[in-house]
DNA sequence: GATCCACGGGAATACACGGATG
DNA sequence: CATCCGTGTATTCCCGTGGATC
């Protein structure tokens, strides 16, 4: 370390608090390589996985529970590891004695968010199955359809899928993936994931559920966030059970209000995360919330008209009309765009429209658009995407 | 030249209300 | 009184177009 160093070192530490080292320590969608708090349901879901161990291929399976209880965290975490051991098993398998050669299964994780349509979902499996990237304009859906054929042959290799996030405004249900993969059933199982329970997706497959997390072991698992990622000193435990029993049950929630507790403190240039801070941070986080990864998944104009409504007063906010008029302004999308973008995002409940009382105005009433997901984390990570300190 | 998909833009429909009509 | 109608606003729906990419 040389003088330069260590001089940028002591201002960094001595006049800046520093409260945050890495924002994506409590960042609700940043999910941990070891997840902990979820021992039993992983232990479910390696028994119905286990015949792969083996090499062979097991049946499709769904994985459900509400938002916030490591749905994704786990399965992003396992398909990470089985990708990365499966890689390595293949030459154990070649020195192995067995006369028939068995392949291992390959492990394929897709997001359904980033997989709105058939051929994005086509697309991403088969970018999972080959070296080359594939493109994603200039060929249609049908030739990426034979083209997964052809990888998937029945006889050759077979793949684990699983697709993250169903059965959301956005996304396909359960079903559709079900008919998606059915012409690959002999080489393709999927796990799919979604909130609804298992009577309500017209698919009978073997479940597994995510119970909403016990408050100690929410506790745990931000507590374990927190010491990654912030100062020591940044919170007290107390106000870290402070916000698991808020969240009930709901690690998203918790992690997005600590989020914006440290981002307000940080801002305020606070030694560490006052009551008002905290209280700050979980008022930024509506209830019921929509999860951020879905905000966050929106087309670009999409985040940045949601972006601009953040920055609203009052009274633009008053009317779907108004507001519009005033996003408009500073997004270069026509106002009749914004307005329909508007009411999209309000009937998908990233918003939520409070029609007006009528008083005795004329016409139909209009209705005000309140936020439904965490909007101090939304402005922070939108700041940070676009380098700004904003 | 082909392809996907986000946008643009406006038409169609729904709703609220007051006043007219039966 | 019940219903219809006109007006004004809000909301939904639909489909062609064009940018970006291969």
């Amino acid at each position: 370390m040389n003088l330069r160093e260590r001089i940028v070192r002591r201002q960094r530490t001595d006049r800046e608090p520093r409260l945050v080292h890495d924002y994506d320590a409590v960042n609700p969608t940043v999910h941990q390589s070891e997840p902990t708090g979820r021992g039993p349901v992983l232990e479910q879901l390696l028994d119905h996985l286990d015949p792969a161990f083996d090499g062979v291929l097991p049946g499709n399976l769904y994985v459900w529970g509400p938002k916030g209880t490591g749905k994704s965290a786990i399965l992003t975490a396992l398909f990470s590891q089985l990708t990365e051991m499966a890689g390595h098993s293949q030459s154990a398998i070649l020195t192995s004695t067995r006369a028939e050669t068995t392949q291992p299964v390959e492990y394929i994780y897709i997001d359904a968010r980033t997989a709105q349509t058939d051929f994005a979902l086509y697309r991403a499996v088969l970018d999972g199955l080959v070296e080359k990237p594939v493109p994603k304009h200039g060929l249609g859906t049908s030739e990426l359809h034979s083209q997964l054929r052809q990888e998937l042959a029945p006889g050759d290799r077979t793949v684990l899928v699983a697709v993250d996030h169903l059965g959301e405004p956005e996304t396909y249900p359960l079903a559709d993936v079900d008919d998606i993969f059915a012409p690959f059933e002999q080489t393709v199982s999927w796990v799919g994931v979604g909130r609804d329970r298992p009577t309500d997706v017209e698919v009978s497959v073997p479940a597994v559920r995510f119970p909403p997390y016990r408050h100690h072991a929410l506790v745990d698992i931000l507590t374990t966030r927190v010491s990654t990622g912030l100062a020591r000193h940044a919170l007290t435990h107390e106000q870290v059970r402070e916000v698991a029993e808020w969240a009930d049950g709901d690690a998203h929630d918790a992690l997005a209000a600590l989020f914006g507790a440290v981002d307000v403190a940080t801002v305020a240039g606070h030694g560490s995360v006052s009551p008002a801070d905290l209280d700050e941070g979980m008022e930024a986080v509506p209830q019921p919330c929509v999860s951020l990864g879905r905000v966050l998944a929106l087309s670009e104009n999409r985040r940045r008209v949601l972006r601009r409504l953040l920055d609203l007063d009052a009274d633009e906010r008053e009317s779907v009309g108004s507001a519009a008029d005033s996003i408009a302004r500073s997004v270069d999308l026509s106002e009749t765009t914004v307005t329909r973008i508007l009411y999209e995002l309000a009937d998908s409940g990233i918003t939520r429209r409070v029609t007006a009382e009528a008083v005795g105005g004329k016409g139909r009433p209009p209705s005000r658009l309140v936020p439904q997901f965490p909007t101090h984390v939304f402005k922070r990570l939108y700041a940070l995407e676009r380098g700004s300190g904003e």
